[in-house]
Order: structure tokens, then C-alpha cells, then sequence
DNA sequence: TAGCGATATTTGATATAAACAATATTTCAA
DNA sequence: TTGAAATATTGTTTATATCAAATATCGCTA
């Protein structure tokens, strides 16, 4: 088949993963009381130690600012902990409370789970040549990104 | 392969393809002057002849209002056109201007263009396996969507 | 055919999400 | 040791989105 065609149907595909990846996000959100800000959040800590303020704004591609009222919230939730970083003192340290270290396994959990669902209702061995096949797209993606300009 | 961990892997890769791809997409609204919220609006009218407020609303998962803002955006940059539907008067006809088609048209190619750029970062026998992969990734996602609860 | 309920859109009020600007604290290098 | 840069926070403003109310229209029925 024609690369022309195979991109066109390539960005279909694309734009409509996304509207679903973002609906799933949505949903997933909403059941564990958390907003979706706050739960992309708790997602992007991982199973990193201990981050700061700006880091997390960084990855998230958000304002400093707003990173401090998201984690506010995950605070007050008790979620995690925010303390002064004894190293430099202007940095805050950002670590998981028990409680959030719970959620996240559980997150992980349910996500690997909807994954594997998924996978269900999809023959075996196409299984691997999928993951190669997105990991390809991913660093493609990426490298498109990263274009200046 | 273990399915778990196969789930895992993928669990990964589309958190990280959706980041990547929202950040694409701000870019490329960013590029032509528009809202992500027009951009995407644009991008959802692909070839329909003309479409009335609250089925865009439905299909962008925002109220009817929202649209109506959104659209008026639209109409003052002229690129598409808002008349009273004369079947039904209660309807508005959205439909895109000369401008608007234009644009559709160049939004259209970029994406293509787009990934088909990442298509070449991308072996050409793994073409058809990544595209058929990914359909059935998306079609199993809009199952797990519409399960209740 | 007059009137009632349903539907589509818009407008105004409001809530939430995000950025920006200014400030305070701290570090670090000249 | 003083001034510039870095970090987080707070107050202000803008953008995004919803909800509720208002308006116009349609379709049905008594």
C-alpha cells in the first residue's frame, strides 16, 4: 500500500485514540474522587522517590503555579507530602504518602487492567508486533516534537 | 510473552502516546492561529456537508453552549458559516466557508504529512502490522468505553 | 387551529483550570 | 557580602466549560 494512504489512515487512527485515551482518563479520574489534573498528577510520580514543584509542572507541561494548587489539593487529600528539601531550601520535597503510594499501586493496577482487557480482544500474536509497532510511533512522535520550530 | 505484562508495557505506551499527542495537537493549533477547542472542532467536521450545533456538541463531549461559543469564535474568523436551517428553523447550519475548506483541506495534509514523516522513521514492512494493530487497540478501547458503569 | 410539551440555540451567571505578575526566601558566584 | 538567579507561593486575570433561564420553533392533539 501506498505510504500516503498508510499515513492517512495512520492520523485517523491517531486522532481518534486520542479522544478515547482522553475519555478513559476522564472516567478513570472520576471514579477515584480525583480531578483529572490531580490525577495525571498522581500518575506521573511513578515510582519516583521524591520530585519538586517544578519537575512535576515540567512533565505535566504546566505552570509552576499551577502545579502548587494541584498539589495542594493532592495535600489536603492527603495524597502526599510537601516538605522543604534539606538539601536547598528553596526546592520543596514531594513524596508519596502512604496513602498515595496505596492509590497508585492501585491505579497502576487498574490500568494495567483495562489494558489487559483490552488485549483480550485481540489475537495473541499480534500482541508483540503492536507493542513494537507503538513503541516505533512513540519515538517517532517524539522526535517529531522535538523538531525546532 | 506474559499477557500481564504485555498489558503493562502497553499501559505505558499509550499514557505516554497521549501526552505526546495532545502536545501535537496544541502545536498544530498554535500554528494556524486557533484554539484547540476550534482546532479540534474543525478537524471534526472532515467532509460533512453541514452539521447543526448539538450534534458537534455531542461529538466533542461538551454542552451545547460551549459549542455555541466556540463556533461564534469560528464564524468571526470567518471560517465557517452559521445560517438558520430552513427545514427546520430551530437547527442552525453549520457549514464551512471557502476560507474554512481551505484550511480543513491544509490541516488535513499537514497531519497526513505528519505522520507520514513518522511512517519513514518506521521499517515499511511494519506499516500494515502497526495500522491493523492499532484499529483493533481502538475498537477494543471503544468497547471498554461503552461497557455501563 | 389554538395551545401545550418537546427540542435547539443562545445568553447570563457561575465554577474550574490555567497562566501571568509580583513577592519572599534561598542559593551561589563575583 | 552583595547582587543575580532559582524556587515556590500568592493575588490577579484570562480561558474553558457548565448550568439555568430565555427565546424561537416544531409537532401533536383536543
Amino acid at each position: 500500500m501506498d505510504t500516503n494512504q498508510t499515513a492517512e489512515r495512520l492520523a485517523n487512527l491517531t486522532f481518534s485514540l486520542l479522544a478515547n485515551c482522553q475519555e478513559k482518563e476522564v472516567r478513570l479520574a472520576e471514579v477515584h474522587g480525583l480531578t483529572q489534573a490531580e490525577f495525571r498528577c498522581l500518575r506521573l510520580f511513578g515510582t519516583d522517590e521524591s520530585v519538586n514543584n517544578k519537575q512535576i509542572a515540567e512533565r505535566m507541561a504546566l505552570s509552576p503555579s499551577r502545579l502548587t494548587r494541584i498539589i495542594d489539593g493532592l495535600v489536603k487529600k492527603e495524597y502526599i507530602n510537601r516538605e522543604i528539601d534539606p538539601n536547598d531550601r528553596r526546592n520543596m520535597r514531594v513524596t508519596l504518602s502512604k496513602k498515595g503510594k496505596l492509590l497508585v499501586q492501585q491505579l497502576n493496577k487498574a490500568y494495567v487492567g483495562i489494558h489487559s482487557e483490552i488485549l483480550q480482544d485481540i489475537e495473541k500474536s499480534q500482541h508483540e508486533p503492536l507493542i513494537i509497532a507503538m513503541e516505533h510511533l512513540l519515538e517517532a512522535l517524539e522526535k517529531w516534537l522535538q523538531k525546532p520550530e
